[in-house]
Parts: C-alpha cells; structure tokens; sequence
DNA sequence: CCAAAAGTGTTGTTTTTACACCCATGA
DNA sequence: TCATGGGTGTAAAAACAACACTTTTGG
C-alpha cells in the first residue's frame, strides 16, 4: 500500500500549463493575438504556469493581462490536452535548441505537460501586445494567413475555434469582442465569419432586436463612407438572460 | 534566470486526477454511478489518476473499464476543477481520516490536486459496477435521492449535467444511453428527463423521424403491459453526421 | 372488459426565408 | 454624380404547437 502511494507520488505529477487562444475583432476580421518565438520562424499562443495558489482561471487572467495589459479579461476552458507526445520529439528538441534554451533547461521543457485550452474574447482596441520571455514579438495575425506553429498550437488553436462556433448561443461574444458602440452591420459580420458564411441583413435584425439584448444609441458612426449606421451597445442583462437558454433558433 | 527555473520545477507540478460522471438509464430515469467511501456516510464519483504515458482520456477509459468492466466507454472532458481550496479543508482532513487513512497519506491527499472533470453516457444494462480500493460499494443512484457527496463532487456532478444539457444536440446520446434496441417512447422520455421538461408524443416522432437517424426494426418490445411499441435503433453514421450540424431546431 | 400506453394527421400559428427599393455619404 | 453600403417591409414557405380518437395489451 505504501509502495502504491510512493509510486503515486511520483507517477501522477505533471506539470500544468495553460495555452489561450485570444481572439480579437479589427477591420472586420477575426484576429488572433500570437507570440514569435525567439531566433525560430514558428508562432506560439500566449501560454503561462500555474502558481499554487491559483486556479486555472486566475493564471490565465494573469497571463493574459501580462501579455494584453488588459485586465480581467473574458475567458473560457475549452479542452485539456494531454498527450504525451504533445509534438514529434524531434522537432520539439530542436526548437528548443535553437530558441537558445540550453540543454539543463530544455530537459524540464522535454517534461511532460498537461496544458489546458483557453479562448479568450478581448476587445482588440484596449490590447497593447507584449512579448514574453521567450518571444520577439506578440501580435495580432489573421486566422487564414499566420504561420507555421510550434508543437500542437495549431490544432489547439483549431478546436477553440471549433468550441467558440459551439458556443456562439451561449457566449456574450459580441460584447467582448466589438468595443462598447457598435453598428448592426458590424455585428452581422462578426457572426458570419464566426460561422463561415453569408447572413440576411434584414433577418439578420430582426432577429437580433427580438432578443432585446441591444440599446439603440441616437447615434450614427460618422467620418464612414457611405451612409452612416446607427450605433448600439449591448444591455448586458438582458444579453445574459438570453444566454442562459441561449439565444434561440440557431443561425 | 535558472532561479526561475528552479523555482517553476516546484512550482508549476500538481497532481493530476479526473473524476468521471458516469450517467446511464434505466427503468425511464437517469442514474449516476457513485461509489459510497469507506468508514463515511457520503458518496463519491468514480475517479482515478492519470499514469506517465497516458492521455487524460486512456486514463479514464481505464478507470471506468475498472468500475464498471465496459471497455471503451463514451465520455468527453467537460470542465478542469482547479481551485486549490475545492472543499473546507477542516472537512477533508476529518473525512480522510474517517477513511482510514492514515496521516502520511492523508498528507498526500491533501496536496493540491487538480481534476479533469469527464461525463460518461453508458448502456446501463452492460455496466457490472464494482467499488475501488476507498469504497464500500459502487452502484448506481438516482439524481434526485442520492445522498450527500464528498469534496466538490457535488459541484462537479452539476456541472457535468449542465454540460450534457448544453451538449444534447452535439453528442450521440441516445446512441450511448440507450440499449440497441428501443422504443420511441423511451427515447421521448430520456430527452425528457434530460431537458426537464415534457414533450409532446407526436411533434417528438415527427422530428426524430426527420433526422432520419433512426432505424425501423419491424419488431415489436413484447411483454409489456399495454399496446406494444415499435422497436428501433440508431443508424449510427446519419446520427453522426446530423450531429455535425448539431440536430436543428431544438426541443 | 377495463385501464393504460402507443400509434397516427390535421389545422392554426409562428418563424424563417427570400427578395428590392430608396437614402446618405465620401470620393 | 456615382458607387457603395445602410436602412427598411412583405409575402410565400416551412416549422412548430396544439390537439383526439383508435388500437393493443396485460391484468
């Protein structure tokens, strides 16, 4: 019995990381916030460690405001990865080698880690991009032309969009990802490229109105070409509510 | 720099367990499959740790093939539970040792764990629960008279419902819940139950029908009281592909 | 033969879809 | 002034909700 727990001890210990997808809205795009690794031509997803006294939940909102300098920012478990060979070895060693991280240290790297995915929704104006420790660059790509990813961040990356789409009823996207002020059209393209394809613009608002979660703001965006559109924001209760059955009918 | 390293080998380990859901049907109600803890007047879900070369998935098909002896169980991860504190600390050292565990592995227990929460949808009538090395019993529990549980479970037990809810139109529950053949009644009263509410008998047949995930079986349940329903089972690869979509409209 | 559950269609209502014209603006 | 995107309503089609009678079976 002993033995089993001194086994215990060692065998199930792992370390706990965390990866987020951040998404952001700008230009009428879907962005993702990612990190240019040191002296490697790869992107990787902001990700962090877990302190002791921390949830999950709190390390990803301390990593994110460290690499956003937004505080507080909306996030939501997705899925824990767990493989083992989380990427071929062989690659995974030779990028270590050449982000310059020494043989001592890339051996705690070649650990096994259990990471755990989650996507963010932050609003792409209040972000100020920082690179961490590891990386040259922390910035906004689009989803269709990033790059090459390290390890398994790629198909991380595909199943919190795959998640996001799941939970596009039952998520205040639209209040974290537009800014405060907002037009219908706007709106109407966040969804449609969430989704991946072409909406009605009437249906599109009537649908929207008759779940009484938008305050219409006797305000129209100027300096716009063409006509100007009204501005809205979202009231946020009753968004919530609609949320709590989610919002009906699908798309 | 290697202080940091140091540091982040301590501090970003933890130990990884999982704690599984397992719902199955029987008799038109939902059942849990709980173990009752040794020495201790509470329940809890079946759960294990995960071992060096496993994913978080083989683990709890192993866990749940030694509960319940069915190979290859359905599940999918729903939530990671990382608060550090997950249940009053006076409460678990007593239940501990209530256990009969004693104080060096209860000290072990009282580590930090952190759990990745799985629902499990089983054919009850292939289950054959058998109690791990903690319990007394294993068996399964209705959702409403179950008595009190241990740690967070109960929490966890919440959520993994609330998950199933959401998840209704995605996963093949059905498929996984019931045997393989069924009535049409009874898959009415498995959603039921699920959603909480009633359905109308025909508007249900209707949509069901529409899917056409259904196969007719020209058989008959004998031996019931009353008119004898049809019989039918899944035609596994439309259920899938309908679930894809995720099945339209509702309930 | 009676009580209880299962099978089966129709109708009114609501929701969804498809579609076209005028308006405001910046270039 | 013109090209472009934004605002707005209606009608046909589809989906949904509500509803009742007959059949079968075991007790």
């Amino acid at each position: 019995m002993m033995k089993w727990l001194d086994e215990a001890g060692e065998r199930f210990l792992a370390h706990i990381s965390l990866d987020c997808v951040v998404f952001g809205w700008h230009a009428n795009q879907l962005k993702i916030l990612l990190l240019k690794v040191k002296n490697l031509d790869v992107l990787a997803l902001p990700g962090g460690f877990v302190m002791q006294q921390e949830t999950l939940e709190e390390a990803a909102i301390r990593t994110l405001q460290e690499r956003t300098g937004v505080e507080n920012v909306f996030l939501r478990q997705f899925r824990v990865f767990s493989d083992p060979l989380r990427s071929n070895p062989e690659d995974r060693a030779r990028d270590l080698e050449m982000m310059g991280i020494g043989r001592k240290r890339a051996a705690w790297f070649a650990q096994r880690f259990i990471s755990v995915g989650f996507y963010s929704l932050v609003d792409f104006s209040k972000v100020d991009p920082r690179p961490d420790m590891f990386s040259e660059t922390c910035s906004w790509y689009n989803l269709e032309d990033r790059g090459k990813m390290i390890l398994d961040h790629d198909h991380i990356l595909q199943t919190a969009l795959a998640a996001l789409r799941m939970q596009l009823n039952h998520q205040p996207i639209g209040y974290n990802l537009l800014p405060r002020k907002f037009t219908l059209p706007e709106l109407q393209k966040l969804y449609e490229t969430i989704l991946g394809k072409k909406l009605d613009r009437r249906n599109f608002q009537r649908k929207v109105f008759s779940y009484g979660i938008l305050r219409s703001l006797d305000e129209k965006r100027t300096g716009v070409a063409h006509k100007a559109p009204y501005l809205y924001s979202f009231d946020l209760r009753q968004y919530q509510k609609a949320l709590k059955l989610g919002l009906q009918g699908g798309w």
